[in-house]
RNA sequence: GCCGUUGUAGCUCAGUGGUAGAGCACUUCCUUGGUAAGGAAGAGGUCGUGAGUUCAAUUCUCAUCAACGGCUCCA
């Protein structure tokens, strides 16, 4: 007998050999139609493995991660088995669950393979769901490993035998698809009652781009068609908060092929949350001692051969134009140009720290493929700033960037974001990044300081810093889940050097300022494009373009309205009037669709009271009101930049 | 940049080897209506661009541009 500690501190004995499988069998039917998968002594095993000794034990369902995965990890070995069966001769990678369903990277030879394919894939899959094959799990040597896939011909598994011992080699069979995989997986089969094949991607063998490009199928999976059907719900309702689409329906932003790709055209309506943001901008940096520059959007090569871009970024700009025997370059950043505004007067330690902040215009030429909405674009407004400043003064400065990028989070109740440190690798000094090892640790023990003592969560990643330094980025994802950067933070210890800046230290000596990049928001395109999925449109009051939209009930109304208006525009509240010779029903419906936090209604009983009749979007009719107290309410609302 | 898909009116989309349709939006008229779509009429498109096949191309072929889904990249 063996002894099973459950979850509850609980303490059960089985037979020795039971599988979690049987122990669940043992609790109820019920439960065991549910287990996915077991976590025995903390390791995620198959539900069906027999566990010899003593042991504690987690009955993993769907509604586990861990089950989940295991689920759609067996799912994806299930798309093996369909693709083998319809495409003999393909050979496979790899297939692993994602955050949203499966994947399997495949060679198929040179055949490439449509959305048809794909609805017979699914058709093949559940045929075989409906067998309840049997995952069977077996170990193997690697002698025996690497006979099974040369006599299969297949490359890729044998490539990654090559990384694996004898005694850790396990091969999954179900029905008649055998994998090289260390699992684990759910019983059989028969527990996929939905599949969905999303789509066909092409992928690079082990993501490296001078590698042959696989076959990537990525599906999703579960254990019901009513899981499923509201999952397809659910990618219907982040499609309608698509920035893109949000975007045209409200006039914020347009593209335009003859501009060019990545190039945003701000319409009336953006423009006035641009402005907003940089009133919100630039209020915080006076108050945080920022002196606001102005730079040129170019600048001559000597410039970024100097800050040490061209041989770093060249690809990611604009290709030079030359004038007067001159190349000159789009600035894809603005630092070069703060730098030599630093360098424009000498400077004393009195001077420092000197923050230099302006929303400057950068263009980069972007890959083509990369190119999203206002997310990814090619030419960006940066919430930029540089801080110069001593050693001494680093962690302070550092950290007030923290806090500000944490204010601003707070006014627009952005909670889901991943702080990462990002780390330079060693191997790759002189080449990816300027080679001062010891700068490179002094810097980022820095920044891990910061992080540490100001308790902020965040993790660490290598191999993702700037060439100059070690930066914070905060993460986030637009509602299609894509991940991008928000917000920087950024160490420099290389251009201060480059540039040859200097300040007079109190004992006299020249020495040279570590620099501060930093983006709180970002960019206007990528924080506007994050903010318009973040709210679905629905933006607060105080960054709303139109605040408050005036319906007269006919036209036998239009004056009082137009009063109305005027006092509105007086307290500086934009306020459009709706004249349309339109029924209210419509007035109102259309104003709801446009998304306009307030409707003031006016009509035979308004004008006679001199009053108006009030109407919140999405939460309906709020009575009548007086105008003055309602002007008074709404400044309040919009001077607190209150979230709703 | 790479793989795949798509490209018809301002928007969402239908359609055909014989030079095009719907709904919404827009304009005009009727209606003056009280909290999410009143009615009628009208206007609007070289079917992304270029070339080829054909008596004839928006439709077939090729190229190109752009968008979309991934990959790679991301100061």
């Amino acid at each position: 007998m063996i002894k099973i500690t459950f979850p509850d501190g609980a303490v059960r004995e089985y037979p020795t050999g039971s599988s979690a499988l049987d122990i669940a069998k043992s609790i109820s039917d019920g439960l065991a139609r549910k287990v996915l998968a077991a976590e025995v002594d903390g390791k995620v095993w198959d539900a069906t493995r027999p566990i010899a000794m003593d042991a504690s034990l987690k009955l993993l369902t769907w509604n586990d991660v861990a089950g989940k995965s295991t689920f759609w990890h067996s799912s994806a070995h299930l798309l093996a088995e369909a693709v083998e069966a319809l495409y003999p001769g393909a050979k496979f990678w790899v297939g692993p669950p994602v955050e949203n369903g499966f994947y399997y990277d495949i060679d198929l030879g040179g055949r490439s393979i449509v959305e048809e394919d794909l609805r017979r894939l699914e058709v093949k899959m559940s045929d075989l769901a409906r067998q309840n094959e049997v995952y069977v799990r077996k170990e193997i040597s690697k002698g025996d490993a690497v006979k099974y896939f040369s006599d299969k011909g297949d490359e890729y598994k044998l490539d990654l035998l090559q990384n694996l011992q004898d005694g850790e080699i396990t091969f999954y069979t179900q029905g008649r698809f055998t994998d090289l995989c260390r699992g684990p997986h759910i019983p059989n089969t028969g527990f996929i009652k939905a599949i969905k094949l999303t789509n066909i991607a092409g992928a690079y063998w082990k993501g490296d781009d001078r590698n042959k490009q696989l076959t990537r199928i990525y599906g999703v999976s579960f254990p019901s068609q009513k899981d499923l059907d509201e999952y397809l719900r659910l990618l219907e309702e982040a499609k309608k908060r698509d920035h893109r689409k949000l975007g045209k329906e409200l006039g914020i932003f347009t593209m335009d092929d003859d501009v060019g790709p990545g190039l945003a055209l701000w319409l009336p309506n953006g423009t006035i949350i641009i402005e907003e943001l940089e009133k919100l901008a630039k209020e915080t940096e006076l108050a945080a001692g920022y002196k606001r520059v102005v730079t040129p959007h170019i600048a001559k090569e000597s410039l970024y051969l100097t800050s040490g871009h061209l041989p770093y970024y060249q690809d990611s700009m604009y290709p030079p134009m030359e004038l007067e025997g001159q190349k000159y370059y789009l600035k894809a950043m603005n630092c070069p140009h703060h730098h030599k505004i630093f360098a424009a007067e000498p400077k004393s330690y009195k001077d420092l720290p000197l923050r230099l902040a302006e929303y400057g215009t950068c263009y980069r030429y972007e890959q083509s493929g990369e190119l999203f909405g206002l997310m990814r674009v090619r030419c960006l407004h940066m919430n930029d700033a540089h801080i110069y400043c001593s050693k001494e003064q680093f962690y302070d400065e550092f950290k007030a960037v923290n806090e500000m990028y944490i204010k601003y989070f707070k006014i627009f109740g952005i909670e889901k974001f991943v702080m990462r440190l990002s780390l330079h690798e060693p191997s790759k000094l002189g080449k990816k990044y300027v080679n001062e090892p010891e700068l490179w640790k002094e810097t980022e023990n820095l920044v891990r300081d910061v992080l540490v003592r100001t308790s902020t969560p965040f993790v660490e990643v290598p191999d993702e810093a700037a060439f100059y330094g070690p930066k914070i980025d905060v993460q986030i994802w637009s509602t299609i889940g894509k991940e991008f950067t928000l917000a920087t933070n950024q160490v420099d210890f290389a251009q201060g050097r480059r540039f040859n800046l200097q300040f007079v230290s109190k004992e006299n000596n020249p020495e040279t300022p570590l620099i501060i990049h930093r983006a709180p928001l970002g960019t206007h395109e990528r924080f506007i494009g994050f903010l318009l999925e973040h709210y679905a449109g629905n933006f607060p009051v105080w960054i709303s373009p139109v605040q408050v939209k005036v319906l007269p009930i006919s036209d036998k109304y239009i004056d009082y309205a137009q009063t109305i208006l005027g006092s509105l525009k007086k307290a500086d509240i934009r306020a459009e009037i709706d004249d349309r010779n339109e029924k209210i029903g419509k007035k109102i419906r259309d104003t709801e669709i446009a998304k306009i936090p307030f409707m003031l209604i006016v009509g035979e009983k308004e004008l006679a009271e001199q009053k108006a009749s009030l109407r919140r979007h999405g939460k309906g009719d709020l009575g009548q009101i007086n105008l003055e107290d309602f002007v008074i309410q709404l400044t309040r609302e919009i001077q607190a930049r209150a979230t709703d």
